[in-house]
DNA sequence: CTCATTTAGTGATGCCTATCACACAGATCT
DNA sequence: AGATCTGTGTGATAGGCATCACTAAATGAG
């Protein structure tokens, strides 16, 4: 576990101490894609911190409709979480592990008690909180600017970096809900980028084509 | 000045010590509408506590479009900004006093000597980025469900918060701009509103009429 | 007071996308 | 194999908003 740390949270690796007393105070969860980490209104006792796998954030708005926050991938940890944890409320995010996922949970008093204690443990949730901020800004600029297939696509590209095989395994009308789209939107410019030649549709799966990757 | 914090940043008031460091370690500015505060690209050398006024933060997208991200008013400091000063990197958001506004000024070696010092302050500048965070899944969720007409009414009646006279002294263009939309959208819709009699449209100016105001 | 500049109002046109309404195909079950 | 789901494909329709192209007020400067 030590090599995990140093590995995703270079950060973090100066100070051996820390590292040491984040692998005897925290336990490693594995995940199965699909499952739900964290839901509304529950409250949190631990600081997840995400070693691999993807997991979608999400909130809820006041007429029930989802939106998409951002993805969280290896070497990152939910901030809206984290303030959830430390000023104990309940969670206002949901988070869905995407592709199997392996995460490493860190009790919440011990995340409390090294914010006073490890300068580096605190320089870490603070940039954590910056990075979350800026995918935001991402998440706004793409919806103030971006039109649904330039949308679109870049949502196929994000998510195909965690997977194995350039293909991701989502149903189109999963894909509506995430861009807030309609289903039919959605597969009209699929099958526009299969035209293209950019991806191939397959049922409940489509796979980006390796010129494409780069 | 005492008073100022205490009233404003009640978090920080607990801390007799701290507010004394802030007070003589800090200064206050004056800042006439209109004027851009901070600039991107530029480097930070104080963290800005907002006191009085209205203040707009955006950020310039890869094409040179500008997003409104959020306004900061009376007790609020601009996480974005914050986490620049921390990692000396320059600043990615530009922010503009919209009204007459009164920043206190805190110098950046003194706000990062506090995280280590204060437990307050830092649980100050934790609640700051965790608001921040939160403004900005508003503004997510606004734009991936609100139409433009639901965009418009929140943005007037949020504005008027900070004057004095129903009134929010803006163009149709500078409107239109802040929510991403086209000047002919918002004229029309404006006139839509006036019909409805919610707002009178005066050059340059939009009064809330009262009973709206609730 | 006039002319130039800002700011606003209005119609016409067209694109994008939501929505409705089905047809169809692959999967799964019985 | 037939019946039932669930995921997709497609056309028709309609509304929202951008864009273009002007006109018309209000303001400011000379």
């Amino acid at each position: 576990m030590q090599q995990f740390l140093k590995d995703l949270f270079p950060e973090l690796a100066p100070d051996q101490e820390l590292i040491e007393e984040i692998e005897r105070r925290s336990s490693v969860r594995e995940i199965e894609k699909g499952t739900t980490i964290i839901d509304y209104g529950s409250y949190i006792h631990f600081v997840p911190l995400v070693v691999k796998g993807l997991v979608k954030v999400m909130r809820e708005n006041s007429d029930g409709k989802e939106v998409l926050l951002y993805f969280l991938s290896g070497g990152s940890t939910c901030a809206a979480t984290f303030s959830c944890c430390m000023v104990r409320k309940r969670s206002e995010v949901k988070a869905i592990a995407e592709e199997d996922t392996t995460i490493i949970m860190i009790p919440l008093e011990a995340a409390d008690e090294w914010m006073g204690k490890y300068t580096k443990w605190r320089n870490f949730v603070m940039s954590m909180y910056d990075q979350r901020l800026f995918a935001m800004i991402d998440t706004v600029d793409k919806l103030a600017f971006s039109k649904l297939d330039e949308k679109l696509w870049d949502y196929l590209t994000e998510r195909v970096l965690y997977t194995d095989n350039h293909t991701v395994e989502v149903s189109h009308q999963e894909i509506a809900d995430d861009l807030n789209a309609s289903r039919e939107a959605i597969s009209r410019l699929l099958k526009k980028l299969e035209n293209q030649e950019k991806i191939k549709i397959h049922r409940n799966k489509i796979e980006l084509l390796e010129q494409q990757v780069t």
